[in-house]
DNA sequence: GCGTTGTTTTAGGCTAGACTAAACTCTGGT
DNA sequence: ACCAGAGTTTAGTCTAGCCTAAAACAACGC
């Protein structure tokens, strides 16, 4: 029987524990940063939805506490510490992900929302035990690598749905969790990871993209693809010919 | 963005959305009142390890959201309302403990810690997804009942293994999921739920009782039989007639 | 080089939930 | 019938995390 006095200073052995409002900043933060090279206060705040002054008065103390690095007016940057928390809640809501939609058939839309709950709440025994149900997967069901415990992962940069030439094929690698209304259309015309897919027409000044996928030839507009992420497909079993190479990938 | 004034009488739309702590009074309250007839202040202490004070604090705002009613000095009952919230963390505890225990292959001496902080996050759809992935069972790996989404629970009192006669045979039912030490003694010597047991022998003064459980007779002290819950086992070793009744109220 | 604009920080408050210390109330023993 | 001790409540603080309003700062255009 573990005696509870929790109003002291913890021996600090290997379990600081976060509290859920920590592991959020620090999971926003390293977003930011992957994306932008550094984190302002003003994206943070919208990231979590707080006033941007909330913002500065917890980064003080993240700083204090030394996960992070605080330049005033400049932005901030993960230290290490910082950035390893940041990688273990990822890891965790990713295999919640996983778990939930592979196992317990959730849709791929709504694992989000009940994953950002859970991913607190887990112990690492109860993530470890999922993941190898899963027969320790690389990727979630967004197609987002799974950082491995160690705090590894595949820092990749994929090129967007958007980007394709007209007439290129590409499989769809990965799209974010957080918007339920597109994870719901993009299952509808089966463009999810895995899938082929292969840009017939463009319509110009920003217009809708027609595709092909499996039997179908969806119309989307330029911002679903801006959001998917593609990579180059296996090379092709039949030729599909492009010959009208007129604009450069890139 | 909702609205904002959290500190009046809500219209209870659908959606109260309890904290943490509340969650875990109403519970805690409701597993006293189902013991002592009401709950006492320094009770609820005790068993959320807070002080007395603050649990005085809690209960007043409590009383005055409806959930409970309180006469100082004398005690707290819950209202329906409170019943009601309590019976569901405690149906979402157990449902937790049996998917964590039958799927995932946790030592049910674990599972307590680790439902205590999912109860809390865990939405109802994962909570049903987890029963029916289960064949919504009722009772969990303790014996415990597992009250219906609707808010009605078994509530048959059962006698204890202390309190048999010496020669009596009978079947174990149940055991608190709180002491992981006496969980994992009673594994070992297979003491378990549908477990059948015979008391042996009593030595004087509460002394040890010496069981039969399968092949083997261990020893065990009062206390421990003070905390194992039997039922009459089947009326006779031979021809075990078609029994059913699992859901008997009241 | 200077002011305007937008971002960031400071200052000051609020709530939930916990604490300690002190005051109060109930009850049981003599 | 009283009064001492146990149990309970009040009073006053504390911390985390959020807020708004106002001040400070950076940076860009002219």
């Amino acid at each position: 029987m573990p005696s509870r006095k929790p109003s002291e200073p913890q021996p600090q052995a290997s379990a600081p524990s976060l509290t859920e409002p920590v592991e959020d900043y620090l999971k926003a933060i390293y977003e930011l940063e992957r994306r932008n090279g550094a984190a302002a206060t003003s994206e943070v705040a919208v990231a979590l939805d707080v006033a941007p002054a909330s913002v500065t008065g917890m980064i003080r103390r993240l700083a204090g506490q030394g996960y992070l690095t605080h330049v005033p007016y400049r932005g901030v940057q993960l230290t290490d510490a910082g950035r390893r928390a940041a990688l273990r809640t990822i890891r965790r809501h990713r295999i919640l992900e996983s778990y939930l939609t592979r196992v317990l058939g959730f849709p791929w839309d709504s694992v989000h929302a009940e994953a950002e709950r859970l991913e607190h709440a887990a112990s690492d025994e109860l993530i470890e035990r999922m993941a190898a149900a899963l027969g320790n997967p690389t990727s979630d069901p967004h197609g987002a690598p799974i950082p491995t415990a160690e705090g590894t992962v595949d820092q990749r940069a994929y090129r967007r749905l958007a980007d394709l030439a007209v007439g290129e094929r590409a499989t769809m690698v990965q799209v974010s969790d957080k918007n339920p209304q597109l994870l719901r259309y993009l299952a509808e015309i089966a463009l999810q990871p895995g899938a082929e897919v292969t840009l017939l027409a463009r319509a110009p000044f920003d217009g809708p993209l027609t595709l092909r996928v499996g039997e179908a030839e969806p119309i989307v507009g330029a911002t679903l693809a801006e959001q998917v992420l593609v990579e180059d497909a296996p090379s092709e079993p039949v030729a599909a010919a492009p010959r009208k190479s007129r604009s450069g990938s890139r």
